[in-house]
DNA sequence: AGCCTACGCGCC
DNA sequence: AAAGGGCGCGTAGGCT
């Protein structure tokens, strides 16, 4: 363990050794070039290095080294963790914030990313809102130290140490991403975008095809309507004698007039155009990559967000746009039925685990309780997962309840602590928040009494049962987050032990892109399952419940699966 | 003009 | 009786 803080101005900094406890193990190592000191002892001793917080401190050291640490401690990523556990969700996480809680002074509000009021912003993120009079080793020392404490006093220290390397090991395969960017060619989008909408339009414009089609889509209403409009699609349907209660996809699928058609392909194309367009690859591709920042914690649930460009929802039809440089490949690795899985493991119910054993758990599930429906199979596992009891949901689930009691006795205990304002935690202890801090309740809005007096409380039971589902979803949510982490962390690890060139460049949810030259895929493929295996071993023990991650090597996104 | 919410849809 | 999880991002349309 090192603890590094940077200096506030210039390119070095000092670096602490520490015990595993936390304390100081050594004298302070001031050093003029931080970048090359901390290369140096990452190649002579791979030290856990604690620092204030990944995404500040580790894109400089890469920028100026090309350092790819092993192990790290992030302050704020585990700060938030342990936040959350303990119920205070929103609370300020900075390394200051953690340190004024240490001392008992009152707490900074952390900055907001690109804060409005200039303080001078760089000066305040160096200092992680610290008061002026705190050295940051010595707050970093002594807060990693408190962090420790706190860990080990958890119900399942081992468990919440393992997240919390998890999380700081995910905080540097981010940074590594975010710089390295995902193989993007232009040419095979614009052709892409071109088969679809037709030729650019100059400066801009909309493509005619767009202006056509919402036309053509008047001309079938009889009445000029924006179809980006609901408030004037829906009454322009009306009037046709059509009643539409929204303007979604899913709805406007079982109308039959020539409109419906229409304004489904407008919708389809128009959205392409907008969200993933000729505009969007001049913001976010540069150099044949498409470099997104990731945000690691972004969702309670452990699953990361990303700022700006959309990673997160590259549309299939756009993924032929996707494609390795000459002599590489892409190894893209995808964990199938990762949450039924999860609910298997976490549950340990017999017969759930016994379909997750089979190759395809919905077809397992299907043979065993479902007469062979696959669909139906599938439909009421989520509905367990989900909460959902409409339609034919809530037969499914009588059938889920009686031949997979463990697993829907997990889940409807998850919903219920929910309910009652309680809190419910992953695998390896993240926490949901609680309600009181959340959007979902509050936005009933009769609190006079308007929904009548015979219907008292329904406001306050829709919001329950909302937040109900949610920490119903959260367990396994989060659990199967717990384990893409780990995942994540052994994959990196074990790419950096095949060489410099694989690379991590893609992470979403359950599924990971690897660019490497060709000649390594093989090894590469072997890293993913190895390192699926690995995960499920240090998230969920001695299960019987496999996670396999199905690989595929390709030259484009598009031709896996 | 900027801020906010509702809606809708992309992904998991 | 009814009750569908998590996001990011774009447009529309109302607000200040």
């Amino acid at each position: 363990m090192v603890a590094l803080v940077p200096d506030l101005v210039g390119s070095g900094g000092r670096l602490c050794p520490l015990r595993p406890d936390g304390q100081p193990a050594g004298a302070v190592e001031a050093a003029p070039d931080l970048a090359a000191a901390v290369a140096r002892r990452e190649a002579a001793e791979r030290p856990r290095w604690v620092w204030a917080a990944t995404d500040e401190t580790y894109p400089r050291l890469l920028e100026r080294a090309g350092v790819r640490p092993a192990r790290c401690h992030d302050v704020k990523l585990v700060e938030s963790l342990l936040l959350g556990m303990a119920g205070r969700h929103g609370s300020p996480r900075s390394l200051g914030a953690a340190w004024a809680r240490l001392h008992d002074l009152p707490e900074p509000a952390d900055a907001r990313e690109g804060g409005a009021d200039d303080q001078p912003v760089l000066f305040a993120a160096d200092r992680q809102h610290l008061p002026q009079d705190a050295d940051p080793l010595t707050a970093l020392v002594a807060v990693y130290a408190d962090q420790r404490r706190r860990i080990a006093a958890s119900e399942h220290p081992d468990r919440v140490l393992l997240l919390c390397a998890a999380e700081s090991a995910g905080a540097l395969a981010a940074a590594e991403m975010g710089r390295d960017g995902l193989p993007w060619s232009a040419a095979v989008h614009d052709g892409l975008l071109t088969d679809l909408l037709g030729p650019r339009p100059a400066g801009g414009a909309r493509p005619a095809l767009l202006n056509d089609l919402a036309l053509r889509i008047q001309q079938a209403l009889g009445r000029t309507v924006n179809p980006d409009s609901p408030a004037q699609v829906l009454p322009a349907f009306a009037r046709l004698g059509i009643p539409l209660h929204t303007t979604r996809s899913h709805e406007l699928r079982e109308v039959d007039h020539p409109a419906a058609a229409l304004l489904l392909r407008y919708k389809e194309l128009s959205r392409i155009h907008a969200a993933h367009g000729w505009a969007w690859r001049e913001a976010w591709v540069r150099a044949g990559r498409f470099r997104a920042e990731y945000v690691v914690g972004g969702v309670v649930s452990g699953r990361w967000a990303t700022r700006g460009g959309g990673a997160l929802q590259i549309p299939r039809l756009l993924r032929g746009a996707v494609v390795a440089d000459p002599g590489y490949r892409l190894v893209v690795a995808d964990a199938g039925q990762l949450e039924p899985r999860v609910l298997a493991a976490l549950s340990g119910d017999p017969g759930l685990a016994k379909a997750a054993s089979a190759g395809d758990l919905y077809a397992a599930l299907a043979l065993d309780a479902f007469a062979g429906d696959r669909p139906r199979a599938k439909i009421a596992l989520l509905a367990a997962m989900y909460g959902q009891t409409s339609g034919e949901a809530g037969q499914l689930l009588a059938v889920m309840r009686r031949r997979f009691p463990a697993a829907l006795a997990l889940v409807e205990a998850a919903a219920r602590t929910g309910e009652a304002g309680g809190t419910v935690r992953s695998r390896l202890g993240r926490t949901s928040p609680t309600p009181s801090a959340s959007r979902f309740v509050d936005t009933g809005g009769d609190a006079d009494g308007a929904e009548g007096a015979g219907d008292f409380g329904s406001s306050d039971q829709r919001a329950a049962r909302s937040w109900g589902r949610f920490t119903r979803n959260f367990v396994i949510q989060a659990s199967a987050s717990d384990w893409a982490l780990a995942m994540l962390a052994a994959l990196r690890r074990r790419l950096t032990a095949i060489g410099p060139e694989p690379r991590l460049v893609f992470f979403q949810h359950d599924e990971v892109i690897v660019h490497t030259p060709a000649a390594l895929a093989p090894a590469v493929e072997e890293a993913v399952a190895a390192a699926g295996d690995e995960a499920r071993r240090l998230v969920f023990g001695p299960t019987p419940v496999p996670f396999p991650l199905e690989t595929n090597v390709v030259e484009c996104y598009a031709d896996a699966k």
